[in-house]
DNA sequence: TATGAATGAGTATTCATTCAT
DNA sequence: TATGAATGAATACTCATTCAT
């Protein structure tokens, strides 16, 4: 989670660091990953030589937000796989917590500028192999509980949650139920029960990974 | 479908319209909302001058590129009504043949000013009521029909929708199926059968309204 | 002459790019090559935007003066070659009119971006190619007169000139004939006439080129 | 040579201005005097703070540089008097071996800043008064040895000195003569031997000071 | 005292919009 | 009317200098 320069930061360094992430991810979700970086100096409560210390351009800045997201993310999937009783309860709730998501996945398809910015980052890419992996699992294991369509893979189920993750119009935002319902109209679709057949092939994991 | 100033205009003048509107929409897909002005000129064949004369400032073109995706899909609303056997196929048709509806989507959530440009535009107020009408209609009839499930309503369907229709991760797009089986997979979350309850109340076409 | 994109500008355009060549070897020679852009475009009686239109960046904008330069200086070698009685003559006259090479000499020296902006562009290579090629002439001829003493060549020559034409300390400016007496110095030394043996060996103009 | 301020420098604060010092002057042949302060604290080793603890600001440090160039220049002067048989050779020894002076040239002439810099600093005038006083007597004394033109003075032979010490383009840097050719031409054309008039007075050690 | 982090003014460059041809 | 040149405000990024550790 450090960068790789490897020296550990003097602490008001680290503090700065940790203000701009956290700045950087408000101001990219409110106005997108152009957003002026002053603005999120300006919101960090730094200076702009400060944000250019630490990240010497947008792309670096865009890409340590991404990693730092995806490595949250992770951490919620160990977390819910680890203490869920079944794995399609750890599915739904991979799902619900992981709002964090959401940035990655907007920073990822938003501008296709951010988007390369992450594409070639390797470190972004392991979280991205990892997260995968787990994903694997539980669906695995969900399909062996009898919870999970057979016919879906952890390529599928990703893909409806990279689609659910999306920010929804702002006009629903005010509807609290209005993502939850969305959601359990997916999960509907992806319960074990007989359904439409699917076209194509089983989607893996790696069918997302670059 | 005319502009708002009443007068017709002349063909070539008409033609240079019609020219700039497509060369936006590609460039918008490709580059987003903020893509150069002069690329979309240059797309269109055309000089920045004419580009302003016919919309004068950006808000504008995204304005009138939204209105005619629009009509376009609200024309296919129509039509897959009026030609497809029962609602549940109408509705199925709709879905998959209005990918001219993702570049409306897209913009008006790929940045927060291309929204603001759409949001109070009567006009495409307008096609959104006449297409949330329309859709009204289909979902009523699906549900009589006994296809779609009784406890969802035209603001659940357009929302499943406006997901579905967002730019899948470039590496998918490469994969035919994968579309069609997130769609696949959604629609049996629609699908009348036992499936679990929705939280909170029945969305209608009016809470999707700004 | 024109720029390598072929079409002929408009009136106006060619005059403000004339006026911006013109502005930025004055401020070149004032201020050196990193002077700010908005003080040529000031200079130039131009908006920041123009100059930048015609020269998309500082590197392109140094090499378009050092090639108007160069070119400037082949003209004049070529009229001091046709128009003197002697070789050693047109040599004599070469150098002291030769003041608009300054800006060259003292841009392809000044700062090292600016030799690298210079260096690989091949219309100034050719530029440079001509006018060591006119050297070798006069070279050879005023040696043949037996004015130019036997063991120089054209590389000698063009050395001994570009450090004549280095800008002198300003200090000294203002003594009208010092540049004169150096220059009187250096021909004196390049007389065919007993002088020192000179080690190494004769430079070509193709030592010169790159 | 110790710093106006009077107190003695403890070892280690000594050792550190010189490492600056001798960064410095590297760094200033490589890019010149408006490099990065940074890059001078690298090269030397040593934070930016400490530099700027050293040299308030960089007009200073650029005078320091030239303050220790010019010192190290009259030394060599000195010797070269003290040492050669001959006051000609003393002025040939003096001008090869004086390849230090050729920073000091270059400050003085790269860009402006660094000539204001120095220009008006006392310390750096009085060495170079120093070194004009011992030219005048190497001078008068070649050319009482019949060596030298009579027709030149120190004024002259500084005024040569500075423009063959300038640096060579890069690509003659390789050719080890070059330097000794030119040098070769110049000494010639300094000699006592019939040679044409020279224009203007006699331009002496005074001329070249501010 | 030495260090290197923080600051912010200075500059390069881009691009929306206006205007002369 | 169509064009593309001109403008300058907006924004990215750099670096001299100051200051906390």
């Amino acid at each position: 989670m450090k960068a790789e320069s490897g020296a550990p930061l003097r602490a008001d360094a680290r503090r700065n660091r940790d203000q701009i992430i956290a700045a950087a991810k408000t101001i990219f979700v409110e106005q997108g990953p152009d957003a002026p970086m002053e603005d999120i100096a300006r919101a960090a409560a730094v200076g702009v030589g400060t944000l250019y210390r630490r990240f010497p351009d947008r792309e670096t800045l865009i890409r340590e937000v991404a990693r730092d997201n995806f490595a949250r993310v992770l951490t919620e999937a160990r977390a819910a796989l680890a203490e869920e009783p079944t794995a399609w309860d750890a599915l739904v709730r991979f799902l619900r917590f992981s709002q964090e998501l959401r940035l990655s996945v907007q920073l990822a398809m938003l501008s296709p500028q951010a988007e390369a910015a992450i594409a070639c980052d390797p470190l972004t890419g392991e979280f991205r192999r990892a997260l995968l992996g787990e994903l694997e699992t539980v669906v695995k294991n969900a399909q062996a509980e009898g919870a999970l369509r057979p016919d879906v893979g952890a390529g599928d189920v990703a893909l409806v949650f990279t689609l659910l993750l999306r920010q929804l119009p702002n006009k629903l935002d005010n509807i609290e139920s209005a993502a939850e319902r969305v959601m359990g109209l997916m999960l509907d679709g992806l319960r074990a029960q007989p359904g439409s057949e699917l076209p194509g092939r089983v989607l893996t994991g790696e069918d997302l990974l670059p």
